[in-house]
Formats: structure tokens, C-alpha cells, sequence
RNA sequence: CGGGGCGUAGCGCAGCCCGGUAGCGCACCGGACUGGGGGUCCGGUGGUCGCAGGUUCAAAUCCUGUCGCCCCGACCA
């Protein structure tokens, strides 16, 4: 590629909108522009960064036996009532063709996986399947952020395993994250594989491809310990119980202390010492009661595990009519409706909302003076003690790269996919299901590799190999030299770009710097001075070398070896 | 959905409080010089001040509404 004739607008300052180091860098480099809130051009630098993932995506997927097909966007919205997520999925965008037939765009795959599977897959002698693609999709996010990594209409290289049981649905998802580690590998990332809830997809059991980023979205407790992972949503961790003191049970006039932090100060307790008592509305279980230490966040998706159901906070009058006191002032004592209090509670002895306006109780203990079902709510925080070994888990955030599902018989069943086993049998077949976003590999590189001089890509998905810089257009030896150089490197199967606009060295040197392809080959001054070109590594060190123009290919070779 | 911020030239911004000529830097076009880390000088092009309505002799500026974008949280199949 000639820089004199591509579409690569560079921009010398950090555009406004732009927070995420990737996303200020792939503006910057001109690799992509925004139309939309959370919806993207990508402009040739992109594109062929992600061609170059997708490739690496394509050899990993075919080597472990996937077969590449492409399912539509468009799906008929009955595929999707027949699973039951066509409704309560507020990221699903509906629509209505002329005849006024529901329609969705599809936002994952599983249903018309199933449905294909439906219909071509009849005997155990037809599994297993593995069928990928690399393909859009589409999700009405409540809030797209930071450039790529979370947009509404994304690509994604989306797989599905079709297997006749358990054990071999075991089999396939290993296979998958075997590829997955390979792929990331290549793509130079770093990454950790978590446990992960399985969410409303429903299934068995899943893992999420963790890379660590401060502008990741995610979190996850990790114990340097036992290598025990896990996504915040997911982690358990023992907290450090405090030194409980002696006391019964009294009630404690607390005027105008209604937080956490008002009422441990007016009482002159450790917050440790506290519950944070929170009501909940379930749409089936009605009110629930929800205790967590006062130092304690409650993690709402282990809630919604434990109650089976999504619940929201109460209002203000929902409480009033609940417990009979304002919010700030109430607890389990006494209370009517349902307790489930965090695992942490089952010992020690606390101070708890009264359920009398301006009014605590101190000395309450969890067990005898009320009864609650325990179970694991809070969400996990730095120093807690690991579940398995014992020792102090760490907290990092995160960017989801990939996940792997293993979602059982949901989709088959739903949809009548079902094979005959050895036996004449009739059985639903197995599925797995696994992603990976193409974009965010890119914008992981990015967030994991930039300097303060730009990107650095890794080797394997740069937009190309190496970035030729003609300092002079006007010294026909230099573009002559360049011009050589350029065709040698694409003869020997290296993407090249060739910088050959007419701009001063430093534009050109910075420009270079800001897109970030691993060498860079200068043809300047040294050239007529001691006939070589000069090259230097993107990457810190930076080192440099001088060779000749004629041994250009080989040196770039062996900087990439 | 809750909270906050911002919409003025392609990009980054000032002007808005306190109404009266639309400005700066970069980019872009022409010219001269320059030529190894985002050059200098001279001369230019380019703006429905997000949109709509209102107040006013007069609105980028004040008021109302609306649309869009960003950030924090909720959410994230």
C-alpha cells in the first residue's frame, strides 16, 4: 500500500469523544470512524487487521474440524418465540418486514443453529459437528463504550458444537479451548481463562477469556495461590471476619443516621460490624429481604442466581409498606417477608435496622434472632481468602475476549433437534457454544501493547509487516532505493506499506510511530552516505540496525523470527 | 433507566455569564523558502453556531422543547 493514494487519515490530536486508549488510537491511526453511538466504519488500516484475525480465527477453527458456513442476520421471530428469548431481551432489535411478520436481527446463533441441526442431523452417525462462521451481529446495547470493545453491531466469529452426549460435548469444548488459547497466543495478547456464570444463555457451565486492561468492563478474583479464577460475578472469597464484641440484643435510638456510614459513625462501630439490609422485588417471589455486611456489595447477579429470578431494588414506598419503616432504618428483625442473607453472616453479631424510623438494634445475631437462608452474595473484594486454598485473592479488571458455553439440550429441545443414538433411540443433541469479537482482539492489542508514541501491534495481526519510510521524494536515489525495496518485500510475501507522500521526515516519522507496524525501514541520508537503509523495531526496545537495501527482506525475516 | 458533561469550519477549541462584526490553532488550496522526529513566511478556501419554537429592534449568547454524542452507574444471551 502507497500512503500517497490510501485512505489513512491520521489525526495529530486525540479526538474529543475518545476515552479508551484503543479507541483514541484506532481514531488517531486511522483505522476507524464512528457513524453512530456504538457503530463503526472500518477504514482499510481496520480492515486489514481484522482480516488478519479472522485468518488466524479461520486456521484454528478448520484445524480442530470446524466447517465455516454464514446463517443470515435476519431471523424469523418465530425461531426465537420457540426458545422463549424473544421476549425479555432488551438488547434485541424487532422489526417488521411489509407484511408486518416479526422479524429480529440476529444477536447470537444458537436458534438457527438448531434449527439447521433440525433438519440435516438424524443419526449419532452424523455427530459430531462443529459449524462456525464469522458473521455480524447486531445488539441494542443499553450502553455502547469505549470505542470497539462494546458497540451495537459488531463481527463475530461465533461457533457451535453438535454432540450426542455429555461426555462428548466435553470433548468438543476442550477442543475449543485449546483453540482459543492458540488463538490468542497468536494474536499476542495476554490473557487468563475464568469461570463464568452461564447468565440467561442458560447451560451447563462456561469459561470467559479474560485479558487483563484497565479498560476492560469486567472483573475477575484470581489466587496466585491455587491459579483459582474466576469473573467478580461468579468468585467467592472469604472475607476476614472482625472481633466480634460481647453484647445482647437492645434497641439504639439513631436519629438522622440512615447509611451505612452515618449509623457506624453515630454508634462508634467498624462498618464490618453492620448489615446492609436491601429490599428486593422478585416478579415471582414478590419481596425479599437482602442482607450483606455493611462494608459488602451485594453482586445483583448472584442474587439472581439464588432466587432463580431477575429482582430490582424496591422502591422507597415498596419498603414503607414492606417492613413498616423508611429506608435507612430497617432490617431482618421481625421482618415479613423472605430473608437471604450473604454466607458471611452466619457468624457474629451485628447492628440492624430496627424497622422503626431513626431507631437500630445492636447485638442482633444472624440465626436466633431471625431466620434467613444463606448463601454466597457479596461481592468478592481484594484480600478476601481464596475458597480453595486459603490465600488472599486478587481483583483485576478485565476485557472479555472470548467465552465458550456449554449449554446442553436448551436450543435442541426447543427447536426438535434430535438424532437416533446406536439403540434406535431418540435423543436431543448436545450443543456448545462459543465466541470470539475480532474488534475487541484488536482493541486489546492496542490497550495492551500502545506507548506514549502510538500503537504497537503484535506481529501476527499488524496491518502490515513492514512500514517503508522515503524520507526525500525529491533524492531519486532514495525512491529508487524505495521503490526496490517495496516490490522486494512483496515479492518475499511481506505486507508492505510504503510511506511516499510528499511531507517532512518528522511527519512521517511520527506517523510511523502511530500506527505502529512492528519495523521500520527508513531510506534517508545514510543512504548516499554509506549506502544502507536503516531499520527499527516498534517495540521496545527499539532496536536498530543498518543493512544494505538489498538485504532488507531477509532482516525484517529475522526480527520477525 | 438514573446521574454528569458536551454540540460553534475536517480536527482541537475560544466566544455564551453580561444579546449587537463568528474567531484562534492545526488541517486544506496557491506561492516562496526549507527538508532526519508533527517547519517558516505571504496570500486564500471553508461555518444552517445540532434542530425547532419563543423573547427581543437584534440571539451562537436568554427561555422552552427536541435530537445527537461522551463519561459514571444499572444492564450486557
Amino acid at each position: 500500500m502507497r500512503l500517497s493514494k490510501s485512505l489513512v487519515p491520521t489525526l495529530r490530536e486525540d479526538p474529543a469523544d475518545a476515552e479508551a486508549i484503543s479507541h483514541t488510537l484506532m481514531l488517531r491511526a486511522g483505522l476507524i470512524r464512528q457513524l453512530a453511538a456504538g457503530i463503526f466504519v472500518w477504514l482499510p488500516l481496520g480492515q486489514r487487521v481484522l482480516d488478519r484475525i479472522n485468518a488466524i480465527l479461520r486456521e484454528e477453527m478448520n484445524a480442530i474440524g470446524g466447517q465455516e458456513i454464514t446463517m443470515p442476520v435476519i431471523h424469523p421471530a418465530e425461531l426465537w418465540k420457540q426458545t422463549g428469548r424473544y421476549d425479555g431481551i432488551p438488547e434485541m432489535f424487532k422489526l417488521k418486514d411489509r407484511h408486518d411478520r416479526d422479524l429480529v436481527l440476529g444477536m447470537t446463533h444458537e436458534e438457527v443453529i438448531a434449527w439447521l441441526a433440525a433438519r440435516e442431523i438424524r443419526s449419532y452417525r452424523d455427530l459430531p459437528q462443529i459449524w462456525y462462521q464469522i458473521q455480524t451481529k447486531e445488539r441494542d446495547e443499553a450502553r455502547p463504550r469505549s470505542g470497539v470493545l462494546r458497540t451495537r453491531e459488531f463481527v463475530m466469529k461465533d461457533s457451535y458444537t453438535l454432540d450426542p452426549d455429555l461426555p462428548a460435548l466435553d470433548r468438543s469444548y476442550a477442543a475449543h479451548e485449546a483453540a482459543y488459547r492458540k488463538i490468542f497466543d497468536r494474536c499476542g495478547l495476554t490473557y487468563r481463562v475464568v469461570q463464568s456464570d452461564t447468565g440467561m444463555m442458560g447451560g451447563l457451565g462456561a469459561h470467559e477469556f479474560m485479558a487483563p486492561s484497565p479498560a476492560g468492563e469486567d472483573e475477575i478474583a484470581i489466587c496466585a495461590g491455587c491459579g483459582y479464577a474466576a469473573n467478580v460475578e461468579l468468585a467467592k472469597g472469604v472475607p476476614e471476619p472482625p472481633a466480634f464484641p460481647p453484647g445482647t440484643k437492645e434497641e439504639v435510638a439513631t436519629p438522622n443516621a440512615r447509611t451505612i456510614a452515618e449509623v457506624a459513625a453515630f454508634l462508634k462501630v467498624d462498618p464490618r460490624l453492620t448489615l446492609k439490609s436491601l429490599l428486593f422485588v422478585a416478579p415471582k417471589a414478590g419481596p425479599v429481604l437482602v442482607l450483606v455486611r455493611g462494608d459488602h456489595n451485594l453482586h445483583e447477579r448472584k442474587l439472581a442466581r439464588a432466587l432463580g429470578e431477575e429482582a430490582r431494588a424496591a422502591h422507597p414506598a415498596e419498603v414503607q409498606q414492606h417492613l413498616g419503616a423508611p429506608v435507612g432504618s430497617v432490617g431482618p428483625v421481625g421482618a415479613r417477608v423472605p430473608v437471604l442473607a450473604d454466607e458471611a453472616l452466619k457468624q457474629g453479631t451485628y447492628v440492624v435496622g430496627a424497622n422503626r424510623e431513626g431507631f437500630h438494634l445492636r447485638g442482633v445475631t444472624p440465626g436466633r434472632d431471625f431466620q434467613a437462608r444463606f448463601v454466597d452474595l457479596h461481592t468478592v473484594a481484594p484480600g478476601e481468602a481464596c475458597v480453595s486454598c486459603g490465600k488472599a485473592l486478587e481483583v483485576e479488571r478485565v476485557i472479555e475476549i472470548g467465552n465458550i458455553f456449554k449449554l446442553g439440550t436448551k436450543y435442541s429441545e426447543g427447536l426438535n433437534a434430535k438424532y437416533l443414538d446406536e439403540s434406535g433411540q431418540e435423543k436431543p443433541i448436545v450443543m456448545g457454544s462459543y465466541g470470539i469479537g475480532p474488534a475487541r482482539i484488536a482493541a486489546t492489542a492496542i490497550e495492551q501493547g500502545a506507548d506514549a508514541d502510538g500503537i504497537v501491534w503484535p506481529a501476527a495481526i499488524a496491518p502490515f509487516d513492514v512500514h517503508i519510510v522515503l524520507v526525500s521524494r525529491r533524492d531519486e536515489a532514495q525512491v529508487a532505493a524505495a521503490e526496490s525495496i517495496y516490490a522486494a518485500c512483496r515479492a518475499a510475501g511481506l505486507q508492505a506499506v510504503l510511506d511516499d507522500r510528499d511531507e517532512r521526515p518528522g511527519v512521517k516519522f511520527k506517523d510511523a510511530d502511530l500506527l505502529g507496524v512492528p519495523v521500520r525501514v527508513t531510506i534517508g541520508n545514510a543512504l548516499a552516505k554509506e549506502g544502507v537503509v536503516e531499520l527499527k523495531e516498534r517495540r521496545a526496545p527499539r532496536r536498530e540496525q543498518r543493512v544494505a537495501p538489498g538485504a532488507v527482506v531477509d532482516a525484517v525475516r529475522a526480527l520477525r523470527a
